[in-house]
DNA sequence: AGCGCAATTTAAAGCGTTTGCAATTTCTCT
DNA sequence: AGAGAAATTGCAAACGCTTTAAATTGCGCT
């Protein structure tokens, strides 16, 4: 912990410490040639200054906050390591760190995050998933706290910056995709959770099927509670094996749509001759489950790079109308599509 | 950020800002009543102490640190959300957080690792991927800084903690498997960048074969600059298409397996029936990849949280032994490998 | 009532920076 | 050369907390 501190080198320069930090800081009022002695000597000592003190005195940490949640022992969160990269990446460009606070078992998110904000380690905080009503928002909107959020709330009047994909328009693209392949009848596996992203893309489609205006087509949602395995499994064979099955099902993220591969798959269906199966955001194992499924490119890595430009942009100028922005996703049409079935078709 | 400060509350409560501070810590030096008098306005007024000014005296920050190295703009991965899930997860345990710092385009992850430890903003780090040697530990190791590694170097006499993956068992239980299944003529598909776990798991794999002494055994491998796509490819296929093609192709890790299935499949082979593929990792993908990648769980997540544990105890103990740990793999059997062809045995 | 000692509490010194203001040095100009 | 201005640099006060050492209070006893 030897650390040099701005006194030492100070010392060593035989200067007083003020005019060594503000010749660090490239103060003016400095001659020119005492900056660059100082500079010179700190690169050389490897002068890193102590973040706390400055922290203290600037009221500021140079970091921003994410709170993670702690998810069940197996579940594999794609999201977040493609998220974190993103948001890394976005920050470094500013010069500003992350700050990782987990939930602990047993305290709410929120909880975490008061925690996170009021001890002052943090400028400002990205909030991923936004839910339909979201009690992190309404605490840093009345705390008035640097925040971007990842997602929206359903009240589209309440006003803070966010991004977020525009899956409203990418799921009416689906429509429209199988529409003109042919598709009359769709089904669709959603959750049953409260989150807005369910929301947009289920109105997404269905204002799509309203766009087009065909009496014809016929709309089946089967929903289950986000994590849960076995009611999604059953969500979906119910559509699967329903009297009459949709030739198009749409799983509103891509797990959802590869148990949809899996279970047609041992239910002896061939996709996309006898099904077509559409997803949203594109994880990897999108492109290795045969025959390889049609998505969306969510483009979390760049939303969150783009993020962490916002934040900093919040932190630093406050600005007082919120910034939004939507993110367009991009078709990745691989395998899993295709017209609709001939049987079907003379029917 | 009208943050309410250790003097304020102390003005509240008619007693001096020591009292308070010392109240809070539970110092049984002050009168029972008397910290249960405090720990109520505190908790009433809402009171959190500012972390910078505690880390300045106390010199701990309750962070520890991690080194995100930035990917190619498509590299998704896998390994990172894992680990920073489990890591996450540990370190609450012990009332800790996470600190990420991204190393920018053009700067070493060892001068940005620096940056963490001299700044004073960790009190330990978390360093992943061991190179056979690493300038990093050796840094830290100087440094005398505490920190735990994930993996360790080639010079097994260097002295730090670490935390491994007995990948090097695990491919010997691969050889010994597929040896049973009647294979005699294996390949690997290994990289050629100078990383500790490449060469144990090439180790385990001559180790294995050696113990087993059957001078029929034949080891082909080719290798490939880790990230480079083209360069893999091309590895993949020198041993598919080789004059005597191996019967069993094992994966250094599962992006590598799940290119010899990608490959096999353009081929025209059948796994397992012509050729068994078995990689190591269990990523996502390995599960939806036809046939299902036979492979190993490195439990990254639970490694992770058992990391953050072990560096919680050198922070606090500074123990003069390293400690260090080996998990044991497991063998995920699906469906990509199986008795060695019979033509093949015919021979 | 007064003394000694233990139990509490307080005062004050930092921790390493930044920054307003004062002090000093160096110029510029007459 | 000397006055005044401009250019530099130094001093010292915060920032909010922990902790050592000292001060105060309260109690049991004689």
């Amino acid at each position: 912990m030897a650390a040099l501190t701005l006194r030492e080198l100070a010392a060593r320069l035989d200067v007083s410490v003020g005019t060594v930090s503000r010749a660090l800081s490239g103060d003016a009022a400095i001659a020119l040639k005492t900056r660059e002695r100082v500079a010179r000597a700190a690169k050389e000592f490897g002068y890193v200054p102590n973040q706390a003190a400055r922290q203290l005195v600037s009221g500021r940490s140079g970091f921003v906050g994410f709170v993670m949640p702690v998810r069940g022992p197996n579940f594999i969160d794609a999201y977040l390591g493609e998220f974190l990269t993103g948001l890394g990446e976005g920050l470094v460009e500013h010069g500003m760190d992350l700050f990782i606070a987990t939930v602990p078992a047993g305290r709410s998110e929120l909880s975490v995050l008061r925690h996170v904000v009021e001890s002052g380690r943090a400028d400002g905080v990205v909030v991923p998933r936004i839910g339909e009503v979201d009690e992190r928002l309404a605490y840093l909107m009345e705390r008035d706290f640097p925040f971007v959020a990842h997602g929206r709330m359903l009240d589209a009047s309440a006003s803070f910056n966010w991004l977020d994909a525009d899956s409203e328009a990418a799921f009416g693209e689906t429509f429209d995709l199988l529409y003109g392949l042919g598709h009359r009848h769709f089904g669709l596996v959603s959750i049953s959770d409260p989150m807005t992203f369910r929301h947009l893309r289920e109105r997404g489609l269905r204002e799509a099927i309203a766009r087009r205006g065909d009496p014809d087509v016929v709309l089946d949602i089967a929903s289950a509670p986000r994590f849960d395995r076995g009611a999604t499994v059953a969500a979906v064979n119910s559509l699967i094996h329903a009297e009459r099955r949709p030739t198009a099902i749409i799983g509103l993220f891509d797990e959802l749509a590869l148990t949809i591969l899996e279970e047609s798959a041992r239910a002896g269906l061939s996709v996309p001759r006898d099904l077509s199966v559409v997803g949203f955001d594109n994880i990897t194992a999108a492109a290795y489950a045969p025959p390889g499924l049609t998505t969306f490119e969510a483009r979390t890595r760049d939303s969150a790079r783009e993020i962490a430009g916002m934040l900093v942009g919040v932190i630093e100028k406050k600005p007082d109308a919120p910034v939004t922005r939507l993110i367009a996703p991009k078709l990745i049409a691989r395998s899993s599509h295709g017209p609709v079935p001939e049987t079907i078709r003379r029917i």
